[in-house]
RNA sequence: GCCGGUGUGAUGGAAUUGGCAGACGUAGUGGACUCAAAAUCCACCGGUAGCGAUACCGUGCCGGUUCGAGUCCGGCCACCGGCACCA
């Protein structure tokens, strides 16, 4: 028998797959359809990571298991190719960054090709193909024509390394998520997409799909629903203050109110005169405006703040004068911008309270406001509150929003701590947003037959540091026609966010090469939703919000079939350097996969990343353990010589056998990759302690294995003359009756320690078992003097006498 | 602070969801083969005591429920991830 050499048997299998299209999804949508999803990678110029493969390889099992089991699966591939750092090294090598780009995507591809990944290249796709962006640019129309985008001059996160627009999903801790730039605040006009229009809507459907718990929660986390009232405080200038709480049932309690810094109203009264310390509000609020995010959030301990003077607030329950302040720690981008401050029962409003020596009165009973805040809703009874004394917290707030709806300076009302997404970025490698202005006519769409609009080829693209995106500077582009009225008119220069082109590119598998819509309507029905897809944690307040807000949007205007893009989403852990740390260039503890698969080949580089651990946990590479997943691929060969010309399974394996078989498939369905190896490492171990292997066997093996290893169980497939190939052989079916033993050991406890073991019939009576470990030498022993007060017999499992003394 | 998760041998991790803790690997130890090494094969491999059969202890800590707890309940501790002045 020849030697088992990797390098040879992978190239040969993958030439032929690749030849032959043989993964490729079929047209006809008669078969039941079976869609899997990975996220498709950005081609960074690092190349592949280690971590790539375990995702992929994931659901790569699952895909060629559902093949075998006849369903028509789609497994596609593609690039997220639009992006900064593409962009960066393009400008810094002056290469283009579709040609960077071009290079970048065949290298990925080379490379995951080298792991024999079922992908059907038939439909592989990249967002920066004119092709593809024309329908990310027809869908932005859908939304601007909904006035779901819209453009707005706001305060926005400015990341000062890539000189762009973030997202706020797109700030983590203050810096920029990509580049680690320090973010500031700055004043400009972007566009906008009204995914706060969805966000009740993104937290009920968490109800119509399987999510791990982690992710769900996450999503709800960022949502930030929050319920309420809004309450209008008049004011001694006459104009009104509205605030909103989350308990308006201690509106007897609010002592002072606080406005953000930001607060429109602060314009007005400093232009009327009505505010005196004019001078003192702008020192503050320029302060506030200097702050980056990461100040602002840093120093978010100590309270700072300045009484307005000449203007005081009237709390609407009790007449009362109380004063304003405007602080930073009220954010103008949450409720109304301003609140109510109860100091003794909201922790904020009580560490203010006593730095500035506000009074602090006690409208819910239970703690010591002196002390600290009071905030528990569950247990207190409201005092010093007129009309809502002696009620629980929760009848106060009932009673309290009726009393202000029948005067009509309140309501109930619900918030989120959800955003609208900034959706411009002022920089080249991009999708260009579809939009003209013409002084005429205004923000005009461009009509559907001229998408796409295509990004100007030109030989600099440097950001600029005036905050304008570089196509403003390419005049030749900028000016154009109004398409409504032909006036002049220039075209939008921003560039949509990376995460644009992620959001549909699902859809567009299903229909990758359709000139007339971003896919078919039969195409549609026929794949979606997705049935299962696995991606990164990271992504979860990013892409995957984004891309279930579009999805809804595209559901509601009738171009997809589901509410919901993706039945079922998974997440793998990530693999860590050998030390334990994420890897990193600069830690010095990269794993190349290239080198891997050089070094062991891809099947053991897949067995092993499926070995590894916990398929949703971090694991650390480990270059030792590796030996062990290509062992057992080198015995499972060298059991080939063994072979025994039979096409039976021996009796004494039955059972071994289809155990096996249940447990696989079944580990597979439930992400424990790393228990169905064990299990086919037990078989294995079996099959070569009873001497050899059938042909019956070693088929059933061999096709269980075929998910984790094709290249290998495919050769041997091949070599002992088994019919076909594996790629769409049925998956094996087990006896339910031959999964267990006729007879079983089981345990014999005294008092819940095991004193013996027997070995009973499965279905042996429970008397039986009872009266037989009684019987045993070393049971009677420890009964001996002793009463039985009980006898259990768990079948299967064990005995268990408990006894006391006589 | 809030939300989610995790704590099991030297190590990655198993444990049919309340029933024999440590499957399957890795590392290690001893042996076989070899001039030797590698590779391969065999055996051992949680701790303590004992030559031994065996006994006792053992799943982060403390308590509880139960005939029986890694698993359930209560209270802590530690670590990881997310959010964070969101009123």
């Amino acid at each position: 028998m020849k030697k088992y050499n990797a390098a040879e048997i992978e190239k040969k299998w993958q030439h032929k797959w690749e030849t032959e299209n043989t993964f490729a999804a079929e047209d006809g949508f008669d078969k039941p359809a079976y869609f899997a999803l990975v996220e498709f990678p950005y081609p960074s110029g690092q190349g592949l990571h280690v971590g790539h493969p375990r995702s992929y390889t994931a659901l790569d099992v699952v895909s060629r298991k559902r093949r075998m089991q006849g369903y028509n699966v789609l497994y596609p591939m593609g690039w997220d190719a639009f992006g900064l750092p593409t962009e960066n090294f393009a400008i810094k090598n002056h290469i283009h960054p579709e040609v960077v780009t071009k290079n970048n995507v065949a290298r990925f591809k080379s490379q995951l090709q080298s792991l024999g990944l079922s992908f059907d290249w038939t439909r592989e796709i990249n967002t920066t193909d004119p092709d593809y962006y024309k329908w990310t640019q027809w869908i932005f129309l859908q939304l601007f024509n909904k006035g779901l985008a819209y453009k707005k001059e706001m305060a926005v996160n400015w990341c000062t390394s890539c000189k762009c627009v973030l997202a706020n999903e797109e700030v983590v801790g203050g810096v920029c998520e990509r580049c680690g730039g320090e973010v500031v605040r700055k004043v400009k006009s972007q566009w906008m997409l009204k995914i706060t229009a969805y966000a009740q809507r993104l937290i009920d459907d968490l109800a119509l799909v399987d999510y791990p718990e982690r992710v769900r929660a996450q999503q709800i986390n960022w949502i930030g629903r929050s319920t309420g009232a809004q309450v209008t405080f008049k004011t001694t200038a006459g104009d009104d203050v509205v605030v909103y709480t989350t308990r308006p049932d201690t509106l007897f309690g609010a002592t002072y109110m606080v406005m953000s810094p930001e607060h429109p109203l602060l314009e007005t009264w400093i232009n009327n005169g009505v505010l005196k310390n004019v001078d003192e509000v702008r020192a503050y609020q320029e302060t506030a405006s200097r702050k980056s995010d990461f100040e602002r959030t840093e120093v978010a301990k100590d309270k700072t703040g300045v009484c307005l003077s000449g203007v005081m607030g009237i709390n609407p329950v009790n007449g009362r004068e109380i004063p304003l302040f405007i602080s930073d720690y009220v954010l103008v981008s949450y409720g109304t911008g301003a609140i109510m401050a109860v100091p003794a029962h909201d922790t904020r409003d009580w560490e203010f309270a006593k730095k500035f020596d506000l009074p602090i009165i006690e409208v819910v009973q239970g703690g010591d406001v002196e002390k600290e805040a009071f905030t528990d809703c569950a247990t207190g009874i409201m005092v010093n509150s007129g009309f809502l004394n002696g009620l629980s917290v929760d009848e106060a707030k009932a009673a309290i929003i009726a009393h202000l709806e029948k005067e009509g300076i309140g309501e109930s009302k619900v918030n989120f701590k959800l955003r609208d997404w900034v959706f411009s970025r002022q920089r080249y490698w991009g999708e260009p947003i579809p939009i003209v202005h013409c002084p005429h006519c205004g923000q005009v769409g461009v009509p559907e037959d001229q998408l796409p609009v295509k990004l100007p080829m030109v030989d600099s693209y440097e950001p600029t540091d005036n905050g304008e995106s570089p196509l403003a500077t390419i005049d030749e582009w900028v000016n154009t026609t109004c398409p409504k009225c032909g006036a002049p008119a220039k075209r939008e220069t921003d560039t949509m966010p990376q995460w644009a082109g992620s959001s549909w590119y699902f859809l567009r598998y299903c229909d990758p090469h359709n000139n007339n819509a971003l896919a078919s309507k039969e195409a549609l029905d026929y794949w979606m939703p997705v049935n299962w897809y696995n991606g990164g944690m990271e992504h979860t307040t990013l892409h995957l919000l984004y891309s279930r807000f579009w999805h809804k949007f595209l559901y509601d205007i009738g171009v997809v079939p589901t509410a919901e893009p993706y039945a079922k989403r998974t997440s793998h852990g990530m693999i860590l350097g050998e030390n334990g740390e994420k890897m990193s260039k600069s830690r010095g503890n990269v794993v190349n996969p290239d080198e891997i698969v050089h070094d062991y080949g891809a099947d053991t580089l897949r067995l092993y990343e499926m070995f590894i651990g916990d398929f949703e946990k971090a694991a650390p590479w480990s270059s030792s353990s590796i030996r062990g997943s290509q062992r057992f691929l080198e015995r499972v060969w060298m059991l080939g010589e063994q072979l025994i010309d039979s096409d039976e399974i021996r009796p004494a394996l039955e059972i071994s056998v289809n155990r096996t078989i249940r447990k696989v498939g079944d580990d597979i369905e439930n992400l424990k990759f790393n228990t169905a190896i064990a299990a086919m490492m037990a078989l294995l171990n079996d099959l070569s302690a009873a001497g050899g292997v059938t042909r019956a066997e070693y088929a059933i093996l061999l096709q269980l294995l075929n998910p984790f290893a094709p290249h290998m169980t495919e050769e041997l497939w091949e070599m002992f003359g088994y019919e076909g190939t594996l790629d769409h052989r049925p998956w094996p079916t087990f006896d339910p009756n031959k999964c267990e033993e006729s007879t079983v050991e089981i345990a014999v406890q005294v008092n819940g320690k095991i004193r013996d073991r027997l070995n009973v019939a499965v279905d042996a009576a429970a008397d039986d078992v009872i009266a037989l470990a009684k019987a045993q030498e070393k049971i009677a022993a420890e009964l001996d003097g002793k009463q039985i007060v009980k006898e259990l017999y768990i079948p299967r499992k064990l005995v268990n006498l408990v006894v006391k003394p006589l």
